[in-house]
DNA sequence: ACTGTGCGTTGGAACGATCCAGGACCGAGC
DNA sequence: GCTCGGTCCTGGATCGTTCCAACGCACAGT
């Protein structure tokens, strides 16, 4: 009972722990067990604390509670600049999900990005920082591309990180990852255009060293391949910028002849589009084009794109569940987790 | 010098204050200051206790910091979902510069969202818990359109906050803001079309109710009138949604005749380029086109959408700057900041 | 009556930083 | 020689929470 703060002061400051124990009749412990433990007490005891709790008006103080438990309640997410004149954005939905699921579990999604020296941008020094000055309990990590360090630096140091993407460089990686399968997106859309009609159907695709890329390309060559279709010359590799995609299906309309085309990203497929306009061909009535991301852009562009859709909400739930396995007490073994994503099928098929 | 902790600790915990002091033959506070204010200390201690840091790799706890200075050095930012189905992807840029601004003034971002009930999407228990648990120092709000209670409910509160939008409903806010003047943008739009030697360019733009319409829509009347150039039955509102524009604009080519049309948004000039693939018509060859935020969409659609650029990058520095002088020591007196936006001129003029 | 066994509750200590009042030291001034 | 003022540094208290050891009490067992 012991008045160990001037009066008046509540005004100002939000009230505390000691203030809702003083006003319970309680000792500090039993409000803190009541807010973290609710089993531990009495019925009438939790009722008479909760009810205290309500008139003050209280709520714990995250940097007393985190210099105490030594955790911030705070998940690190990494971002990129956004690449301009493509159509990858698809981050909104994800980071959207994230952060629900996250305050779900008790989390708040703390965004972060590299120093930038010069033009290279590197972002190890500010992970480290994060962690040592424990600003965050996790991160999540969403590039897990061939010859990405991040991946393997945080798994060395033993930081709690799980990835969107397979560690697909490090066969024995032992943190979390979620991921879509691409190659069952591309079979889809495939498939989507073999049903309506189509035989002589390319593929555009990243460089060969991108294992993402190789994935999705399986996925095309695996639906061709199932029903005895012919791929030779069919295929296109380049990078994944519009000019690429609208040279590479200029030359493959030369060259080969296709009438449709499944591209491993929207970026791609926009660049088909031009080559067809360029060429006076409708899209998806002279030639089917189908591409990956379900961006903006394939929603809106004239007549539509049809685009295979991640189900990017989902993977920031499983996201979310395996960082509570990581956190939490029982030390889950999470090995992975492969969602399936679907066709949306617009004007452009 | 005392042994306040059990050697062979330090692998797993970080070095404290305690630690380099011990190390650097000094006592805490006189690390704190070397930290916090180096021109307290004699060159030489500074440097030892410099070098004890580097060596420990101490950096200081985030938690205990924010326990006794009473700040989280964070700043939260809601996040709404992105529409499906619209170009609005502009957050990418914008929350990445505040993001690498922040950084630089010492703060991190944090993302936080509102708790769906049923449909409806409530933000302000949101702020409000984020608030009264200390969880971060400040907002950015960045939706300031007409009826929305986030800016007013934190004005009242004395919350401190800066929000990207003019208070539109408030004219006497006390709140620092950062905006766009989006009616220079619709003027250099609507000016590029007139020099291009277009005459009757029709305006599309959003319900009256919108005064971040109104004022886009200014620019373009503005520029009209300037040159006397008649706008009665130019001029259309609707939803911002494509299919909005696509039947705007085919209703306006059928009354009207316009040779250009000028947008408040570029879903809405994506429902133009609709209208025109339907009819046979080629953007920029038959009818210009302008859109307005030069999201990825307008970037990669063929033939390339004309758009207004805003400035995200320079929004957010203000932004940030506006942080300081409402967290710093000087109570400055910060207006507002208005800057102006750029055209990014492409095919479809 | 005496000892164990839970349950519900308690007060002190601790987390790691900064705030604050004051101490040691040194040169200047009378 | 003594005080004074300033610079540089120190040790204790404190922020608000949770961890930890232990305590009072009612009840059951020998």
């Amino acid at each position: 009972m012991s008045v160990s703060r001037p009066s008046g002061r509540s005004s100002v400051t939000p009230p505390t722990l000691a203030d809702v124990a003083e006003r319970a009749g309680v000792s500090r412990q039993t409000v803190s067990n009541a807010v973290n433990n609710p089993d531990l007490l009495r019925e009438d005891t939790l009722s008479r604390v909760q009810q205290a709790i309500a008139e003050l008006g209280y709520l714990p103080n995250r940097a007393a509670r985190n210099l105490r438990t030594r955790a911030s309640h705070l998940i690190g997410l990494p971002i990129k600049a956004a690449e301009e004149g493509t159509a990858n954005a698809l981050m909104d939905r994800f980071v959207h999900s994230l952060v629900d699921s996250s305050r779900e579990a008790g989390y708040h999604v703390l965004l972060f990005s590299g120093t930038r020296t010069g033009k290279a941008v590197d972002e190890l020094p500010a992970y480290d920082d994060l962690l040592r000055s424990t600003a965050v309990d996790a991160f999540v990590v969403t590039d897990t591309y061939l010859g990405n360090p991040q991946a393997e630096w945080l798994d060395q140091r033993r930081a709690p990180f799980v990835a969107f993407g397979r560690p697909w460089n490090d066969p024995d990686a032992r943190h979390p990852w979620v991921d879509v399968d691409g190659a069952a997106g591309t079979e889809m859309a495939t498939t989507h255009l073999i049903e309506r009609g189509h035989t002589r159907i390319a593929w555009i695709g990243w460089r060969k060293d991108s294992l993402l890329g190789e994935e999705r390309r399986a996925g095309w060559s695996r639906a061709m391949r199932s029903r005895d279709i012919p791929t030779s010359g069919l295929a296109s590799r380049v990078e994944d910028t519009v000019s690429s995609g609208r040279e590479a299906s200029a030359v493959l309309l030369d060259e080969a002849h296709p009438s449709a085309f499944v591209c491993a990203s929207d970026t791609l497929a926009m660049g088909v589009l031009h080559t067809l306009a360029e060429r006076g061909l409708s899209a998806g009535h002279d030639i089917a084009v189908t591409g990956f991301d379900d961006s903006q852009v394939a929603q809106t562009v004239p007549p539509g794109l049809t685009s295979v859709r991640q189900p990017l909400e989902d993977v920031a739930v499983e996201v979310v569940k395996a960082l509570e396995g990581l956190l939490g007490a029982p030390p889950t073994v999470h090995p992975g987790v492969l969602l399936t994503p679907r066709l949306v099928v617009r004007g452009s098929s």
